[in-house]
DNA sequence: AACTATTTATAAGA
DNA sequence: TTCTTATAAATAGTT
């Protein structure tokens, strides 16, 4: 459609071939564009040039292209996702499943929907509770011996304490008693001081002197 | 391009949609194929009827489709699959926590790891198996309840069992004493069966007459 | 599904 | 690239 019949091969001479490519890829998206109005078609159409330039039309807002794909994985089969997807989405169902394997097995240790378990199951779980119970209690007796032994500690630390803080008393009295004595000493006259200072060692004196 | 001009909107005729649908599918699938080998390019292109019937076209072999879509992501930045990949990978991750946080309060209730528990956490561990405890217990006093039941209705069928069986043996015995009886009677000659009907009464005779 | 009058797309040229 | 235009191709309406 044109000048001239062209034979559908690859245009070897590049300025051609773009030029060519740009109009017939407005070409192809305006027809895409026309056939989603027209018949309400979803359409999603990628057009990379040899250049790697990068085309997109998709009819509908963006999510419309997942959807096609989606749809498209569901109809064909082909896995666009490839094996990693895969991979994650098996961990995740085996997970899933483990982990409504344990919250039935934790509603079980909280005594709760026992009413589907037999005589046996009962005795299995009555003895991990009971064991787990033990070791609670293990663990608290454990908390309350530290506890009792710190406590211990911290009485004799007291009553250290408490006789360091009576000696301290006592010698603060002392020292308040010699302090006042000697501000008493300080305030007496002279000659009453001489005279008080010769008193006791007179005391001696006699002794050794009778 | 035909014999009228038509406006691009909704044909609302739709077996003129369906037709139509089909020719311009056509002639976008041929364009595509047309610029595909013209021009060097990729593309995929994959169209959804109304109906829900899809085609698609992608030029060259099956891997391209996703080397186009990888191309779109890296030049777009728009994740395609790969926001699916994020949800399932986000999804894996919250669920594996979950899975991890339960895996501990397991341990837990089993008594193990309970070392960096403080003394509320141990408080409120050894309710919550007190009350799994209590539970279990309720549900097996209510089973041995049932077997106690059980055994007590079996005893007095039991019981019941026994009187009707010693019944049937004495009746049993009495009937072969009667037999035998009736068989030698029948086997003693007449005169001796006579004596011996007359013997009997005779005792009580002799008591009255004497 | 074929036909065909028209419209539309586009190849070549500018 | 864009515009022009002769012509090829696509297709709307018809049979």
């Amino acid at each position: 459609m044109g000048r001239g019949k062209i034979e559908i091969k690859r245009i070897e001479n590049s300025s051609n071939r773009n030029v060519t490519y740009s109009k017939r890829r407005n070409g192809i998206i305006k027809k895409a564009k026309e056939i989603t109005v027209l018949c309400d078609a979803k359409v999603s159409l990628i057009i990379n040039s040899s250049t790697g330039k990068m085309v997109e039309y998709c009819s509908g807002p963006q999510e419309t292209l997942l959807e096609i794909l989606d749809r498209y994985h569901s109809q064909t089969g082909k896995k666009l996702w490839d094996a990693k997807h895969e991979n994650l989405s098996n961990e995740l169902n085996r997970i899933k499943k483990e982990n409504d394997g344990m919250q039935v097995q934790f509603r079980h240790l909280k005594g709760e929907d026992i009413t589907s378990l037999n005589h046996i199951e009962l005795g299995e779980l009555e003895e991990a509770l009971e064991n787990g119970l033990a070791g609670i209690r293990d663990k608290q007796s454990e908390l309350v011996e530290m506890l009792r032994e710190n406590d211990k500690a911290l009485e004799e630390e007291n009553d250290r304490l408490n006789y360091e803080l009576h000696k301290q008393t006592i010698k603060t009295e002392e020292n308040l008693r010699d302090m006042e004595y000697h501000q008493r000493m300080s305030q007496m006259p002279f000659t009453f001081m001489l005279a008080s200072q010769s008193i006791q060692p007179n005391l001696h004196d006699d002794h050794d002197r009778e």
